[in-house]
DNA sequence: CATGAATGAGCTTTCATTCAT
DNA sequence: CATGAATGAAAGCTCATTCAT
């Protein structure tokens, strides 16, 4: 990918809804010239292809995840406080990249294939939450787990399954009472502590 | 979809590995009348086309799994016992259709999109699991959730994704130390009962 | 083309329409089937193919025109009247069999390569009219022409190209103030035997 | 239709021959391909499929067909002189582009339903016609006739079907002694003027 | 740097036709 | 005799990608 010109970034950052609406294979470079107004063997000078510009846009939602996350664990605080500014980073990351984050899901089977996706996603969700429960079991802030990995794939399941449906729109006007990605943390934060158990 | 005699439907199930490997565009027709020994123009005497092929599948895996889970909940004993039977049920039926699960989930963003795929989700899953939490806070072995719709969503997320990264096997040789769909089952109705905080 | 049961002529003449809307390719035997009622393998049964039942339909047409231009010209009455005769005989078939002559026309091109149906209107068209300008010719009635041949296509083209346009119904409501056929053969035998000098 | 290349037009003009002998559904795109050296791809990019080719086809006869008929109308002299010009000019385009009046010839019905072909050729035949059958009316020199639409209908047809027969070559060697175009017209001129009556 | 024009490589889909019953 | 089911054989069309300017 050559260095891309000012307002290069933000034009096909503008691709995204079409990718999450269409997926990679239904989306022509035809159809993302149209809606960025770059034309398609100018997309082709800047990027290698189709893939390569899906993958620029998994980028810029995974980087902004792992400044998020890595923000949210790094902070001071219990593990559990900090475990807790996970799911609002996390959300909050959903909320700003809708369109891209949709996207990510729909190519989500594709995507984790990818070794370089699943690789981001490893080192920006899943290892910084694991390092986070083995710290609440040592510091006695969150329940020791037998198996913390499948705990951190459960969790960031449970808030992708939960974002992407509240937090972004697939069909205008079918959502439930829409809560913003605070509100849905804090109901989220506390299934994932708690439990529905009584 | 015409009548379709004895041994299609197994044939055509067989195709689930296909979709699941490389998705519904990258699934040429061609190679799913290779893979079943259907030849395309009969498969397209019986299909409509690629996509009802798929939603064949989809529907294959909606009715066990609706059947597993009516059954998990309409058994006797409290909420919570259900609720932990649902777990269990969905988990099998993912180990039971471990292609045509990855299928679904490889193509879950278009399938989300698809009212009749998004309809039986709910009949089969979410409906049942919110009645599950309505029961359970009524006889007190469940707490009280404050968004039933979202809390179901969450659970079905932690199975789904936990489920398909830990009993199908998308790349060989790169799982953790596989757990069987019951041990699973087991580490994650933990983890939807109490969460994981301390 | 075995022999034919009851009623089989009649709902095979019915797909004339079809033929004639959308010529011999763009028929297909899915909408003869479902145009006639009989089942697609049983035209089969009974006719070679595509091409057969429109051949046969050309057949039906062309048997009536030899029989009312015989009819015409073996009348009585001098050479001119006779010739009149097979104007109004030739509109009159074209009114009783619209569709099936707006198909012949429509495949025009593709018939009058089959030497079979040039063979046939030979026969029962261009020959007889041929006999009729030499016997005009030989009795006075009729002025003498260089190349009969040619005349008897000229009146062909004449007839036809008229007829089709008059007496049939292309697109519905967008014909000029029809004439019958007897009133158009009266306009037309003017045509053809004064031309259009003054 | 996109802007097309110099020589672009001479190589599809070539293409007539193919639609002229076997219609357009017979015609492949692969087989223009061929005939023309432009890549089947090339061809759909610069045309919208096989209609748009053969409708530029028909464009170029009918362009030059209103030219010519266009020269003859409005030329100086009598209304019969003028009607005399048409028919040579008419002859002559028949002529100049044999394949491609025999493809329109071929897809006659299928032309005829296409509003925009029957607009061109009331453009640049019947209404000319009428015109002239009008003032020849008035100015004395061709006798005043009742359905004047009908008789220009007779005058097109008359003239197409010998033109076709006796100026292109359908079937090698099965033509009469060939007229050349305006001994042809000198013959036909004679018809359309004084008919076949003593 | 950017892009209009061109095209190679396929894939979905359609249908005429066959044949076992 | 009649027909539902099945299929071989195309062909139209699309699209990612290239390249000369």
């Amino acid at each position: 990918m050559r260095g891309m010109p000012r307002g290069m970034r933000e034009k096909v950052l503008s691709a995204s809804e079409l990718f999450a609406d269409h997926g990679l294979d239904a989306t022509k470079m035809e159809d993302i010239a149209a809606a960025t107004g770059v034309p398609k063997a100018t997309l082709y000078y800047h990027f290698e292809g189709k893939e390569a510009i899906l993958a620029f846009l998994f980028t810029e939602v995974l980087d902004e995840l792992e400044r998020a996350v890595g923000a949210a664990t790094s902070a001071g605080g219990s593990a559990v406080e900090r475990l807790r500014a996970v799911v609002i980073a996390h959300l909050r990351v959903i909320s700003a990249f809708p369109a891209a984050s949709r996207a990510l899901q729909f190519d989500l089977g594709r995507a984790a294939r990818l070794p370089a996706i699943a690789d981001r996603v490893e080192g920006a969700f899943l290892g910084p939450v694991r390092a986070l429960l083995a710290e609440g079991g040592a510091d006695g802030s969150l329940r020791p787990v037998d198996h913390p990995g499948l705990v951190a794939t459960a969790i960031l399941g449970t808030i992708v399954t939960t974002g992407i449906g509240a937090l972004t729109v697939p069909v205008p006007g079918c959502q439930p009472p829409a809560l913003g990605p605070d509100a849905l943390a804090e109901a989220l934060a506390l299934f994932i502590l708690r439990g529905v158990g009584s």
